[in-house]
Order: C-alpha cells, then structure tokens, then sequence
DNA sequence: TTGACATAGTTAGCCAGCTAACTATAATGG
DNA sequence: CCATTATAGTTAGCTGGCTAACTATGTCAA
C-alpha cells in the first residue's frame, strides 16, 4: 500500500475552523476536524511502522511481499498477483522484487507452463528474515494498541467502514 | 505531512491472521486487524484527496502551504515556520514555495529586518485559489463523512488519541 | 570583539512510488 | 489459422518526498 499525504504537524484549532468556516459556508468543522485527525494518525503510524521495520533492513513495500508470499501454501505468486493484493503497480513491484532477490530473500522461477510468467518464491532466508521481524511488530504493535479494549477495536473498525463508504464522494464527478 | 504506506488492498482474513498466530504467539489478532484497517482506509482517503484537489491543479503539499498562509492574519509566514507547521523538511518546502510562487499563487519578499529570511505572502491569485478549491473540498469532504454522527467522530478522535499515544512503542528502542 | 555556534534558505543527489511504452507470449474470433 | 487483442514482466523517465552539505547571516560568551 502506499499513502502518501503531508504530515500534518498542527491540526487547525477550532478557533482556525471556525474562521474558515465563515468564509466557506460549506464546511462541516466536526468533519474536518475527524478527517484530519484520521490522516494524522495514520501519517505517524506508518512512519513508525517504517523505522520499526528499517531496523531489520526492511520497508514497507518489500515487507508486505515477504508476508504475502508467506500467506501462500507454496510460498510462491506471480508478480501481477502480488502487485494486485499489496495495491502497487506491476512496474513497481518488479523493483520490489528485485530488491528482495538481490537480498536473498526471494527468488524468481520460470515456469514452462505460461512462458510470459514468473514465480516469486520466498526463499529459507525470506522465512528467516520474516521470523525476526514479525515477532518484533507484533509485540510492538500489541504495546502501541493496547490502549484501545475489544469493543473500541471492534467501534473503530465500524467507523472506518462508514468513512470508506463515503470516500467515492470525494473524487466524484459533479 | 507525508505519509507513505502501501496501499492494502487485500486485508488478511482473520483466518490469515489466526495462520500467523499460530506461528508468532505474539500477535493480537484485533490489534492487526485494526492498525491494518486504519492505515487503509488513510491510504485511500489520501489517494481521493489528490484526486480531489488534481482537478484545481494542487497536490496536498501545496494546497497545505496555501491553507497555512490563509490562516495566518497577514496572509504570511517564513518558510522555516511553514515547513514546521506542514511537517515536511525545509528543503521539501523550497520546492513547494518555488511551484507556487511559479504559479502565482504566493510571492516571496525580502525582510530587511533578518536578511537570513524571507517572508512567503499568499497572493490575490493565490486566494483566489483557495476560494476555488476550498467549497469543493468541504462539500466533498461533508458527505464523505456524513455515515459518522456527532458521537460518532467524537468516539472516533478519541480513539485516534489512544492510538497516537501508543505510536513511540512502535518505535521504542528495547 | 571575535570565534564558535545556531539558524534560514537553498542546492544536489537519493529513493520509492508512478505512468507510458516496449517485448514476449497467450488467447480469441472472423 | 492467422490477425487482433489481452496479459506478464520489464524498462525508462517523471515526481515529490528525503538527507546532507553548503552559503549567508545572526547570536552569544570568553
């Protein structure tokens, strides 16, 4: 995945709010206020999830590779399968696999059956590589999430399902 | 602000993340599936964004810069001040100002007072700018957020402030 | 008062996304 | 059955972040 947005270091006060919002009629300061605290967030969240991982040498794009080979029986996918699931173009991911293989941590078989087609295979060094890592996130992760109980997990997930509900909004043609 | 993920497209099953537990004990299953769900759906709200101010020929970093002039009484402030407030370096905030000020929508003026510094003063083009951008985005932004009530987004900041204090666990050094 | 340090802005070069165009191979329909 | 179209992967070049290094100016303490 791959979100790119300004890190909003000072979220607009209501006081700021207000004051656009006489200017501009149509805001809605409560859904600004939500909608920026959101991107805000998840801005932090994934910087830190990125210097979390750059200590074991990885960033997000060639992580998510490494656990979606690892989701696979066979430990193998096709490059146009991973672009897909991991959201990336397929130009990009062939630099993300590039990256992994020069590393060792995956490798790229030719199959004889569809000869356009490669399998990105997660190599002993790939496993090993993901069972010093994912220890290490998830033990983070459940400290970082641990403020929230089941039932405020389970309420925020809602919410953000009413928010992804209406994203078409904001690119809709008028 | 700048956030940079990977867009997820496909999120684990809860099968996928039992699989996972199984071998990493340390993972929470609903800690994952949350912090996953959240950066998603601020993935997709950034990518709409963009869309969103593309058509008035903004990105996020400019159109922030602009808000941020606006904000200020004298329509001014120095890059330094800018780049601090939008959360990005200040040489990504030199680029930022050189397409504005190419645009016309700011201009830079020279201060007698500290010649290290140079003032940046939103223009009429500038506001003019803003003016267009701005009913577009908040009408947008109103539906986008109207599945949420008042007690909703309410909860939902709350939430988000659990979340954000909890970030530096991510990050912590053991 | 001057030497060391701090601050403001810029420049140069890196990186990881992206789109568009290209090659090779497969699938399909007239 | 062959021309067209679709698909898989790659390459080339663009973009907007970043860090590090640089110039110029200001500040402060010995």
């Amino acid at each position: 995945m791959v979100l790119i947005m300004l890190e909003l270091k000072d979220l607009p006060t209501t006081g700021v709010l207000h004051k656009f919002a006489e200017r501009y009629p149509d805001a809605d300061i409560t859904a600004v206020s939500s909608f920026l605290h959101l991107l805000r967030v998840a801005t932090d969240l994934s910087i830190a999830l990125d210097t979390c991982l750059s200590k074991h040498g990885l960033l997000q794009g060639r992580w998510w590779v490494l656990i979606l080979l690892m989701r696979e029986d066979t430990h193998t996918a096709t490059p146009s399968v991973l672009a897909s699931k991991a959201g990336v173009t397929r130009a990009t991911m062939t630099g993300l696999i590039d990256g992994l293989e020069q590393g060792g941590l995956v490798e790229r078989v030719f199959t004889k059956s569809d000869r356009r087609s490669v399998l990105i295979h997660l190599t002993d060094a790939g496993q090993a590589k993901l069972d010093a890592v994912m220890p290490d996130y998830y033990q983070r992760l459940r400290l970082c999430m641990k403020g929230l109980n089941e039932a405020q997990r389970i309420q925020l997930e809602q919410m953000l399902d009413l928010i992804n509900a209406g994203i078409p909004e904001l690119t809709k043609q008028k």
